[in-house]
RNA sequence: UGUCCCGUGGUGUAAUGGCAACACUGCAGAUUUUGAUUCUGCCUUUCUAGGUUCGAGUCCUAGCGGGACAACCA
């Protein structure tokens, strides 16, 4: 237990609430919209909405905030959740704003009837004239001195359907001369005649979000009704409507929305991506979604600690990328398997090796986890190493293999380069080396020291493997900075995928798990595998101090 | 030319009127059978100007800078 405290604004709200008895316990909510994948974005909320439950002994949500039938679906309502189970959260109770259309359709009746609500006749574009602008007033309609008998028959009839879409609608009456725009008479309900995928054709009307979501919170007995800053204008209608509705009063408090470089957070763009095929969908790994990162290889712990690190805070921010990659790392050092695997495969014959002997090494599987054990890898006459591995006329700091010089295999034996093999260009396409029988890793007797420590298959036990390499979907660090198309930033290089050959140890691979390929990075086997082709994803790159 | 929110190292986040700190990044070194990991050290910080106070990153005022607000989206 540590001493100092430490808290965010939030906590230190909800440790003033529950010092001062203004709460028994908290109740948050995860209010997701089902009409796109979860992201990045989300998961900083999620694990603030769900931690502070977890924190302060209270519980938490998960309210679907389905109020706009025409983009949302039962697919994302089902990928939401598990996104959400994945990063480690279970939730209290499943909700859907929509089944409070019912009680929401008698709070505007209610409205309607204290003269606070009225049905306009005007189209959206009369009303957004009428509204006028930051710094100009609005101008009321004549719809606005409607009675409240003439009020409540029009939305009973806007509810049985006799009106088409965009023909009424039922606005809050509060004062079109507000200083903030969201007071001048805002739309409560709509007409759209559209498939719900819950409520089916059961409704033709669909509350607007400012008279769906604090209604919610209020039926929910939300406590801490905690939001992105965007909703900063909202909560002044948001206590309008508590008061004037005479419902629970909910509370709710604004944080700033996540951003990482050379990263789009938004989920129209990110559909957008999907649609036009830029990426391979939802899950591609490049994607900042948590199904793209589960697909990746980003462990949930990571994403955790990744949103634990950045804090909660009110201005506005632009994480480094990197700083999750370490979070990344960071977790899966301690837990991915070792396996070899070269990418980019120089031939090296051991001369001095006989040619029909194979031996079988152990290596250890991961030397920061206690009791991973070993794993044998095949030695024979013919391996590969990586052909950056070597150079023919190395610079001053170098200590891997070039002419005449001695690098150890891991796990294996010290080799020394003895001859360079080019083909008519002038390529090098073999290299002839010895080994020393006295150097066996373990039972090293030989003397001999060397720096370089490469990595290396056996040519005849290799497997090969697909490899997907991804790098960063865009270019430019700031992409809420660019006034251009989005598209025009992304990155060429994003996806590069190359044929490895892998230890024969890695063909056993399960749908999952993590492993370290030695000197190159983290990877993970992807959905995308058959039975005669094993696919990888680049998880994350080790860090490079070359 | 309105209202609201926000200004602390390169990036984030703390310091709750009393010695500006932690993490990431970067740089340097040690260790290392992964140029990884681990360890050590270093660089760099309170937007400006007034005011209140014994004392201001913190409170007040103004300015400057950034963001939000004019969807029958959420």
């Amino acid at each position: 237990m540590t001493e100092e405290k430490n808290l965010n604004f939030i906590e230190e709200i909800i440790e003033a609430d529950l010092a001062a008895g203004n709460y028994p316990s908290i109740t948050t909510r995860f209010p997701p919209e089902p009409n796109g994948y979860l992201h990045l974005g989300h998961a900083k909320s999620i694990c603030l909405n769900f931690g502070l439950a977890l924190k302060y002994g209270g519980k938490t949500n998960l309210r679907f905030d389905d109020t706009n039938p025409e983009t949302e679906e039962v697919e994302y309502v089902e990928n939401i959740k598990q996104d959400v189970q994945w990063l480690g959260f279970q939730w209290a109770h499943e909700l859907y704003a929509s089944d409070y259309f019912p009680q929401l359709y008698e709070l505007a009746v209610k409205l309607i009837k204290k003269g606070l609500a009225y049905v306009d006749d005007s189209t959206s574009e009369e009303i957004a004239e009428q509204k006028g602008t930051p710094t100009a007033p609005g101008k009321p309609n004549p719809y606005r001195q409607r009675s409240v008998e003439e009020n409540l028959k029009l939305f009973a009839e806007m509810k049985a359907g006799n009106y088409p879409d965009g023909a009424k609608v039922l606005r809050a009456k509060i004062d079109m001369a507000h200083v903030n725009m969201l007071m001048r008479d805002p739309v409560l309900y709509r007409i759209k005649h559209a498939h719900h995928h819950r409520t089916g054709d059961a409704w033709c009307i669909y509350p607007m979000y400012d008279f769906a979501h604090g209604q919610s919170d209020s039926i929910e007995q939300i406590t801490h009704s905690i939001c992105t800053l965007e909703f900063v204008p909202h909560r002044e209608l948001y206590n309008w409507l508590i008061k004037n509705l005479e419902i629970y009063p909910s509370r709710q408090y604004e944080f700033a929305r996540l951003n990482m470089t050379y990263t789009l957070m938004s989920k129209r763009k990110l559909l957008q991506l999907v649609n036009e095929k830029v990426v391979t969908g939802w899950d591609d790994p490049r994607m900042p979604t948590l199904s793209g990162a589960r697909r990746r290889g980003y462990p949930p712990e990571s994403l955790r600690e990744f949103c634990d690190k950045i804090g909660v805070a009110k201005r506005d921010n632009l994480i480094d990328m990197g700083l999750l990659e370490f979070c990344v790392r960071e977790h899966l050092n301690k837990t991915a398997t070792r396996r070899m695997v070269v990418f980019d495969p120089l031939k090296i014959i051991i001369t001095n090796y006989p040619e029909e002997k194979t031996e079988m090494l152990p290596s250890e599987n991961n030397t920061e986890r206690e009791g991973s054990g070993v794993r044998e890898m095949p030695f024979g006459r013919v391996l590969y190493m990586e052909k950056d591995d070597f150079m023919e006329n190395p610079p001053k700091k170098y200590f891997r293999l070039s002419p005449g010089g001695m690098v150890r295999l891991k796990s294996a034996f010290i080799i020394k380069c003895e001859e360079v093999i080019k083909d008519a260009n002038g390529n090098v396409t073999e290299l002839h080396c010895t080994y020393i029988p006295e150097s066996r890793s373990g039972h090293d007797t030989s003397g001999v020291s060397v720096k370089g420590v490469i990595h290396w298959v056996s040519a005849k036990e290799a497997v090969k493997i697909e490899v997907r390499q991804y790098e960063k979907l865009f270019v430019t660090e700031d992409m809420n900075s660019i006034e251009d198309d989005f598209k025009n930033h992304l990155n060429p290089h994003s996806l590069k995928v190359v044929t490895a050959y892998a230890e024969p140890e890695l063909a056993k691979a399960r749908p999952g798990e993590q492993f370290q390929f030695l000197r190159m990075g983290y990877f993970c086997l992807d959905s995308d595998s058959s039975a005669d082709q094993l696919v990888f994803n680049r998880t994350v790159t080790l860090r490079d101090s070359k």
